[in-house]
DNA sequence: TTCACGCATGACCACTCGGTCATATCAGAT
DNA sequence: ATCTGATATGACCGAGTGGTCATGCGTGAA
């Protein structure tokens, strides 16, 4: 007897078997976008029947929100890594660092990245607003911890309004990392073909500049 | 005797059936995307039949040519007027204004900015390097002519990287833009649904944390 | 009136899609 | 050796796609 729940049967296949599908599905959707995807070009990238695949999973909605679950928790992982790696560290050291981890996150799980994106303006994704709440309110919550924890240590100029600081922190992480990705995004700083030094030097002049403002 | 060039027999139509059509054409486009954009809908939308939509371009391709083209014009000229219109204020000033003048073109021109953002992480979208390309080559070039002047007037602290406060600057535009335009990626400051003095206020928040910075 | 030509029309085509299902295969229990 | 239930398979289905084309209409020239 099986238990029933979702996706038991994919479970109970080899490990192997599964990392096929897993990766083939991820790749797909992350190089398609969710219409887009093929569920032939799928099985045929997994080197499964298609039949094997609504053994699986229900069906298209059904892979996604397999993929989808997945890609949170590597998400939800890293996020928590890097905030416990960092938590003694200067607030601005911290975004330094942060933003170092998002571009090795971004290297090491591009397909996750690439899914991120293409969700992000395609409306009738299935699951896209509970997969966009998830990983926005991740990083929100993320800076915010950052930022509480500088301010009880006086590390920020007092009186800045913290929803302010905080939209800016997530738009320029979130452009930074598209920039890396995404050459046609990249007009400004020429990140895309970059070496990891001349990055690690970019985040440092934009996390100064942050740090001390435009003013004369 | 008809001349040849792209979209002749487009043009020769009442200029009240050209606006339905590409009227219908940018929705579905902007609804849709490129590739879910389906031209059934299209013609249906814009009251006529299939076999005309083919007369007038070559094909699904050549109506998004069309399209582009279109999109770019508006683009351009809302730019230049902003530009000419706060040539003589201080940076920042400026730099308010052109965020409000966003919000504005957002809300005029809903449908080529659902436009953009779909196309920026599509591959595999015709001309989407050379839209993208043009459409953010424009904003840089925007961005740079202000800071240039910001600079010629002692506007900008000495020493600033050029580049990443263009990087900084676009980052936080086109965020704040999303923001207001998808309530998906509003989760920092509650843009999607604020009033217009909420939104002006949000934006001086913002420029004021880029001008002093946050340092303590 | 006739002709020619630009334009309008929608049935139709080949193709791909997501999804189904009858059938085959295989492992373990009896 | 036989049975059973889980899994594997790919031909097949209806629907929708971008694109075509034979036919018809309408208007100005001859």
């Amino acid at each position: 007897m099986r238990e029933e729940p979702p996706f038991a049967t994919f479970r109970h296949l080899p490990p192997d078997k599964q990392e096929r599908v897993l990766t083939a599905a991820l790749a797909e959707f992350a190089d398609q976008g969710y219409h887009q995807a093929s569920l032939n070009r799928m099985v045929a990238r997994a080197g499964i029947a298609k039949g094997s695949l609504y053994q699986y999973f229900p069906n298209k909605e059904g892979i996604f929100a397999y993929i989808f679950q997945y890609a949170l928790k590597v998400v939800r992982r890293t996020l928590t890594t890097v905030k416990e790696e960092t938590l003694e560290e200067n607030f601005f050291v911290r975004l330094e660092k942060s933003l170092l981890a998002g571009v090795r996150f971004l290297r090491e799980h591009p397909r996750i990245f690439s899914l991120y994106l293409k969700i992000q303006f395609d409306r009738n994704v299935p699951f896209r607003e509970a997969f966009l709440a998830a990983v926005r309110g991740h990083a929100t919550e993320y800076f915010a911890s950052l930022v509480r924890r500088a301010q009880g240590r006086g590390e920020l100029r007092p009186g800045v309004p913290e929803a302010a600081v905080l939209f800016l922190l997530d738009a320029m992480f979130d452009r930074f990392l598209q920039a890396v990705a995404v050459p046609a995004l990249d007009v400004t700083l020429g990140l895309h073909q970059a070496t990891d030094a001349a990055i690690h030097q970019h985040i440092r002049e934009l996390i100064s500049l942050l740090k001390e403002g435009l003013m004369a």
